[in-house]
DNA sequence: TGGCCAATACTG
DNA sequence: CAGTAT
DNA sequence: GCCA
């Protein structure tokens, strides 16, 4: 419920499992795979033989962790704020919405409570990109915009929009008064229902970024369309490749790369590429040389990977 | 036994 | 600052 | 919970 480590731990077994291919036909041949030793083995093992797991439906059975699996789904609570929520006694959605103290966000979670968690098809999001797209030629033309996430990994259902922006001559600064317009217009032909989030990343450390990011809600104007969460961002044109990796992901290919790039004394993150990176433990003495990545390509190249094209990039 | 990706901005 | 999000 |  608590651990980060151990969930880490289960993702990663997890994953070592998806990418087996091979049928498991013994106990051995699951505690032989990365990842998995005894404790996870004898789990696995449970559920090959018996079809589930004892402990873990006795587990999401329990009320506290069934109520804040559900309190979860509400965007802007995370797991302080569900845990505050069912030591209050709140155990409904509809507790929440008549008895809770809501923040503005979780306001909006909890209005589109189900729209938010019902995957978004593929094709929606295609209509909805043409849209932004389309949006953006009117206001600020010559934006070269990329969706990103699950999309760009070509799964046929995403959870969100990502939609991420840069100028395609890479020569015109990102300023504030690109994003302000768009978000407006889109705004106006009542494409965006809701803003979440509205921020501007300025050089506050060590790498000048100006990236721009606008969270917010959206919907397509078809009846019967549900509400849908669309992330919008623009990034500098040097930083077009690793933003690009870091929107399209996964998760968990994200952090491999990144434990790659640390172990080549290099730090990868979605500003850029440095190399020559000292560290002390998890802390940064030095944060190195940025590196030119002008392609993904080139940010595999650094890494001595082969090029993975975004629908190879689960784990 | 410590780390498990990284870096940063918003809200209240 | 703690919490949440990307 | 697993790994270095």
């Amino acid at each position: 419920t608590n651990d980060k480590g151990r969930s880490i731990a289960y993702q990663k077994a997890i994953e070592a499992l998806k990418r087996c291919t091979h049928p498991i036909r013994s106990y051995e041949e699951i505690k032989a795979l990365p990842y998995v030793k005894q404790s996870l083995a004898d789990k696995i093992w449970e559920i090959i033989r018996t079809n589930g797991l004892v402990k873990l439906s006795a587990f999401q059975s329990r009320d506290d962790v069934s109520t804040l699996a559900l309190f979860a789904g509400v965007w802007g609570a995370g797991t302080e704020t569900t845990k505050q929520w069912f030591a209050q006694g709140f155990r409904t959605l509809e507790d929440l919405r008549t008895r809770a103290r809501l923040t503005r966000t979780q306001q909006i979670g909890l209005k589109y409570y189900q729209d938010f968690n019902t995957r978004i098809p593929r094709d929606e999001v295609t209509r909805i990109e043409t849209i932004v797209k389309q949006t953006a030629d009117e206001v600020a033309p010559g934006l070269m915009i990329e969706t990103c996430g699950s999309y760009r990994r070509l799964k046929p259902s995403c959870g969100d929009i990502d939609m991420l922006m840069t100028f395609k001559d890479g020569k015109r600064h990102i300023h504030e008064s690109i994003l302000a317009p768009l978000i407006e217009k889109l705004r106006d032909i009542g494409f965006l229902i809701h803003d979440l989030i509205n921020h501007s990343e300025t050089s506050s450390t060590s790498h000048v970024s100006e990236q721009l990011t606008y969270f917010g809600v959206c919907r397509l104007s078809e009846p019967g369309s549900l509400h849908r969460r669309i992330d919008l961002i623009f990034v500098p044109a040097n930083e077009w490749a690793c933003s690009l990796l870091y929107f399209t992901g996964s998760d968990m290919f994200n952090r491999s790369m990144r434990r790659l790039a640390r172990r080549l004394n290099m730090s990868l993150s979605q500003h850029g590429l440095y190399h020559g990176v000292v560290r002390k433990g998890v802390e940064k003495i030095n944060t190195g040389q940025a590196l030119n990545t002008p392609t993904e390509e080139s940010v595999f190249l650094y890494l001595n990977l082969s090029y993975r094209p975004p629908e190879d990039r689960d784990h």
